[in-house]
DNA sequence: TATCAATTACGTATTAATACTTAATTTAAA
DNA sequence: TTTAAATTAAGTATTAATACGTAATTGATA
């Protein structure tokens, strides 16, 4: 049975080209073409008769974008597959299509091979992307978890070491030259930033990071 | 040059031995024999002529035993030796004399030998021992550590690790279906028992041993 | 069955910590 | 050189923890 397919891009060049490597294959049926995510969005909604089997669609179009695209399928439907294509790779484009379920990303510049591996692997029930795209993907996750890593300067290390050492506020106040007041706003400060419910907490965080033994 | 030696012993059956095998060898001059710790220390007190290099001594004696004997001398004097010689070997006995820097023990039914072998190390400086006073020694002491040793209570265990889990007291409390006072009882007798000052202190021995990660 | 360790509990007072807000000054970075 | 981050500080209110003392039960064990 054949595969029924619908093609988004507002760029004629890229879509006739995809359409000659598609017609070389006898068991995809090109069901629409359009030129921005909104007529996608009406076809879909308008037909009921045939299954949609996938959408590939490019990123950057007038009105409805592949993202927005991809989100408002992967909201209607469950069976319709999405295939994005586009000349850039911006971490984040890539990050929002991941994270709503797109099944597979592809350079423009990719082979024509590629094309057809892509969307042949998508239509078994699987996800496809390059291992360029994967990496970007994940370089991105990386950064951001670093991000959320919590850093502590260097006063909140000396801070949560005297805390972890059994001193209490007054005492870590007296050593540090400081007033009791900006002691308990470091220990506010660090319960707050690393998340923790009291001294045990800071004390247990202090002996993770080595700052006390 | 001679070395000076006294006696102390209420038995007179061990005292005349100890004086033949002692008697055999030339280099030993015996100043004194004594029943009692006491007569040892009015001979040493009022004796100023003579340099006294080492008094033997039995433990148990009337009036004053070697025990005390032993912890005069060492006080009264940093030159005179002392050799304890006893029928029993009670740890208590041996530890206190160890630790009044007695410089030998020996148990009364060593042989001749080692009699002389104690008296000739002595003398030399060092210290003389036996293995097995060696061995009672240490025993009592590593069981001396072993009582100090801290033991935590099944309940006393279940109460740190939920403090170092960051719960209140209150919260411990609800948990353990027990009274707040209860609780604030073990927090405080946990801090008396491990010797810590604060929350961060038991945090810390909960995450030493185990209790929490 | 007497005794000791363990468990449980209460009370009062004091001190320390936490919650919440705000902000001046200094330093580093864009 | 403006922005952002770090360091410093204060005030008020509430809650939690610590200090110190005391003691009734329960359970094990000698």
């Amino acid at each position: 049975m054949k595969h029924n397919l619908i093609i988004a891009d507002d760029h004629k060049m890229f879509l006739d080209g995809l359409l000659s490597i598609l017609k070389t294959e006898s068991n995809y049926n090109i069901l629409f073409t359009a030129k921005h995510g909104g007529h996608v969005q009406k076809y879909i909604t308008i037909n009921t008769e045939e299954k949609i089997d996938l959408v590939i669609t490019d990123v950057t179009m007038p009105e409805v974008d592949g993202i927005t695209l991809n989100k408002w399928i992967k909201k209607a439907s469950n069976s319709i597959k999405t295939l994005v294509v586009s000349m850039h790779n911006s971490p984040e484009i890539i990050d929002d299509l991941i994270e709503n379920n797109v099944d597979g990303y592809l350079q423009k510049n990719a082979q024509k091979e590629e094309f057809l591996k892509a969307i042949e692997t998508i239509l078994s029930g699987e996800k496809y992307f390059s291992k360029e795209i994967k990496d970007i993907y994940l370089q991105n996750k990386f950064e951001k978890n670093k991000e959320k890593e919590i850093k502590l300067t260097k006063r909140e290390v000396e801070v949560i070491s005297l805390i972890a050492e059994e001193f209490t506020t007054q005492e870590i106040a007296d050593k540090l030259f400081l007033s009791k007041h900006t002691i308990e706003s470091y220990r506010k400060n660090l319960i707050t930033k690393l998340n923790v419910r009291n001294l045990a907490g800071l004390t247990k965080y202090a002996i993770k990071k080595g700052y006390v033994s």
